[in-house]
DNA sequence: TTGACATAACACCAAATGGTGTCATATATT
DNA sequence: AATATATGACACCATTTGGTGTTATGTCAA
C-alpha cells in the first residue's frame, strides 16, 4: 500500500487490524491461521499485517513456509503517552468543570 | 464526508486532528481562528472537524455570526479503556518475556 | 516426484480521505 | 445602506484504503 508509512494511530484506526492485535496477544500465528479468526480474504489480511508492520506493532518470522506473526505492543506506548494529556479533564469531574468554566 | 460515522479510533488518526484537539484544550474557539492555526483550507478543517464532532470528541455551538468550537474529552475513555489490555506487556520488562515465551 | 499447502506478487476496483476552489447566506460594523 | 466577516454548502480532484481475484513460487509430506 504505498510508499507511506503508517504510524501507530493510522494502524489501530481500523477495528480489523484491533481484532488481529488483540489474536496475536494470546498466541504467534501465521497468516493462514489469523485468515481462519477473519471473513476477510488473505490477500487483505496481509496488507492489514503489512501496516500492522511498518507502525512496528507486530513482526513476521519466516519459518519453513509459513510467516509467523508475533506482537510487538511497545508503539502502543506512544499512544499511551498521548492520551495521558488529556486525562487531566476525565479524571476529575471537577476539574472538567474547572476547566470548561476557565478556558475562555 | 459520507454518511459514515466515525469512531473515536479513526477521528485521532490524523495528526491534524490530534493537533486540532490540542488547540481546543487551551480555549474553545471559531472556525475561523482554528484555520488560522493551520496551512490548510477552512473547507479542510470543517471536514475535520465534522469527523471529530462525529466521534463526539467536540461540540461546535453558534454564537452570533461564529461557531465555536469546545473540546469533549470523554470519549477518548474508549481508547485508554483499550489500551489498558495491552499495558501488562509493557509495563514490565519480565512479564513481557515471560509472554513472549509462554505463547507459543 | 507428485501433490498439497503457505505465501508472495500482481492487477484491479469501489469507496473513503484529505484536500482544493467557488458561491450563497447570515451577521456585524461603519 | 454598504461593506466586511464567518460560516454553510457545493462540486471537483488525486490518492489512499480496504477489499477482490489470479498466478507464480517455495516447501513439506506421502
Amino acid at each position: 500500500m504505498g510508499a507511506v508509512k503508517h504510524d501507530v494511530f493510522q494502524a489501530i484506526a481500523d477495528p480489523t487490524r484491533r481484532a488481529m492485535l488483540q489474536l496475536l496477544a494470546n498466541k504467534n500465528l501465521p497468516i493462514s491461521e489469523i485468515t481462519a479468526h477473519f471473513p476477510i480474504s488473505r490477500t487483505a489480511i496481509v496488507k492489514h499485517l503489512h501496516i500492522l508492520s511498518e507502525a512496528q506493532l507486530v513482526q513476521g518470522t519466516k519459518v519453513g513456509r509459513e510467516k509467523i506473526y508475533q506482537l510487538h505492543p511497545e508503539p502502543l506506548v506512544e499512544v499511551k503517552d498521548w492520551l495521558s494529556f488529556y486525562e487531566q479533564f476525565w479524571s476529575n469531574k471537577l476539574a472538567l468543570l474547572k476547566y470548561q468554566m476557565e478556558k475562555d
